[in-house]
DNA sequence: TTTATTTATGCAATCGATTGCATAAATAAA
DNA sequence: TTTATTTATGCAATCGATTGCATAAATAAA
């Protein structure tokens, strides 16, 4: 380890004290401007960095955010993610990313370890089965900013950042249903999540309104990771009354049943007529073209990034602001045979 | 904030020093053992966390590793980082990711942050237009480890993490050549990456050694950008000599060039088949499924983890094994027509 | 029983930066 | 010229955890 220069060697080439140093560093008020600027000239000739640990000890800060995500491989988070990244990262902020890979244990595992690493702020997206939220607790007891994004959880004090997904499964399956379909069937994450739940009421919802039934036959839950498809495709071909729509809560998951259902010749849109979820790239280059609920996860990540931050600085109560609900767009294309 | 709860307080409820309760924390085996008991009780109970500043002050370890990539939002990284923060997890370090948006300033930022943040270990992908290496510079001199993966550089005592993709480019160029295809373009991203630049050379010495010329005009240089894939086919209509065979450094912009391609009433691959690189989850999805370069991104994280791990614990002394080459694979789909 | 060794614990300094309070020096007001 | 005010700087404690060294207590060896 080459030897580490410190206010203390600072001082000493200055003949200044070390608090003197610091202030002139943190441009304190009370410092000249001369002395500041040979402050600065010293630092910058013997290359001073700041021990952030010590600073952190001193002041209790560590200008760092956690976030917990399912999981990094999935489109959509990698661009929350980059919205988070990109807002922190102006605004002076680290963030530590963890994955919970869709496991309770690891979030709890995750959410200590941030914890204990200080963050100012945590973010979190829930892991499809978590259905217990003590691991929040320590957070909510110190007083340290926590949002949920996307997969959310009403917590006292904690805001959420999400899409009116209600709506938004309204809005899809009424677009099936004017488009002719009569017998819709719905592909659902973990229902525990609130996003899949709710589009899922949005579901029953636009079926209610268009004079169709709702049958329990015609929900299929499942992890929705791409070997599943053929489970999909093998229920629909079994299914006593044959589906005319379909819609799949995750594009890329939309984009492997389409696949099997084209090896078994169903035609989209003429068979059945599918809508995704999320607006994924692959929506656009799949052969029928996907129609899909546009998702913001970079909007997301922006906001989610905004609100910790000026949270952690005061700056807004946002505590009163419960919920943020970002705008979606139905977008229509190919397989829903417009 | 809440009462925070230090080893003095530990000490003081069990009439020990606060050394004592340091020590047990951590297991020193001079520590008797219903001592240490007694400290774990007593921590449990009070509900103790170990103060990060105050134990990296001490022990000039941060237990964290940073991380600069060129975007969050890609497939291939996501799947580097799911890696990455696996084997971190396991081995109870923290990452924290930055992101360069290509940019070589925005890298020396996050440089100097995650140098500042005491990183014990730092992996880079490098920006696009990274030209100089200084930036990394304090990372030698104070002997952190320094790993480069994917996007490299060849620095002093910097191990690297790559595929062979000299190897990779001759053998998607042999193969649209063994196909038939007499005039091949290449669609690459900045040659002053590794990546596209070993790429180029394993395209020209496939041409070589199928007898086929090598053109200055058969390379296009683009941001691959989906935006531009307009540019990529308006070139390719405007050539004088039509092209039968493309080969594109990824495969997502891959797609977007086959959609408009197909748009001009091309046909893939009867008229022009394609090969890609990556294996993006779209590539099999697409029509006509793309033919590319499998490419271990999930692995290439592990490893990268795992390499920057062994060396900050001096495990190994990796610092010989200067590059490490993960195996590629090329898979052959209908795009270039078998 | 006395001395040597082992075991378990505590003292006090240290890691660097921060900051309330005190104070010296410079300037303004009386 | 003396006193009051402002400006600039330093003293010393603090943030918690760690650890080399010293030492008391317990045990083993002589």
């Amino acid at each position: 380890m080459a030897k580490k220069v410190t206010i203390y060697d600072l001082a000493k080439e200055l003949n200044i004290s070390p608090a003197t140093v610091s202030r002139g560093l943190n441009n304190h008020p009370a410092i000249s401007d001369i002395t500041k600027k040979r402050i600065a000239a010293i630092a910058n000739k013997l290359d001073y960095r700041s021990n952030k640990f010590a600073a952190n000890l001193s002041n209790q800060k560590t200008y760092s955010l956690g976030v917990i995500v399912p999981r990094l491989d999935s489109y959509f988070m990698s661009t929350v993610l980059a919205g988070i990244e990109e807002v922190s990262n102006k605004a002076g902020y680290s963030i530590i990313i963890s994955q919970s890979l869709e496991s309770m244990d690891k979030e709890i595992l995750n959410a200590k370890t941030l914890f204990n690493s200080g963050v100012d702020g945590l973010l979190v997206s829930l892991a499809r089965d978590t259905q217990n939220y003590k691991h929040f607790t320590p957070y909510i007891k110190a007083n340290i900013p926590l949002i949920f994004l996307d997969r959310v959880h009403n917590l006292t004090n904690c805001p959420t950042i999400v899409i009116d997904n209600v709506q938004a499964g309204y809005e899809a399956t009424d677009h099936l249903a004017k488009q002719g379909c009569k017998n819709i069937l719905i592909i659902t994450g973990s229902l525990k999540r609130n996003v899949y739940a709710d589009r899922l009421l949005g579901y029953k919802k636009a079926l209610e309104n268009n004079n169709l039934n709702f049958e329990e036959v015609n929900v299929f839950e499942t992890t929705m990771e791409s070997q599943n498809a053929k489970d999909v495709v093998d229920y629909i071909i079994k299914m006593n009354k044959p589906i005319d729509g379909l819609f799949v809560l995750s594009d890329s998951f939309a984009a492997y049943c389409i696949q099997e259902l084209k090896r078994k010749n169903y035609l989209i849109p003429e068979n059945i007529k599918v809508v995704g979820f999320n607006n994924d790239p692959i929506s656009k280059l799949i052969t029928p073209s996907l129609s899909t609920i546009e998702y913001p996860g970079y909007n997301m990540g922006l906001l989610a990034g905004e609100s910790v931050i000026n949270q952690i600085k005061g700056n807004i109560q946002l505590r009163e602001t419960h919920s943020i609900s970002l705008r979606h767009k139905l977008i229509i294309r190919e397989s829903s045979g417009n």
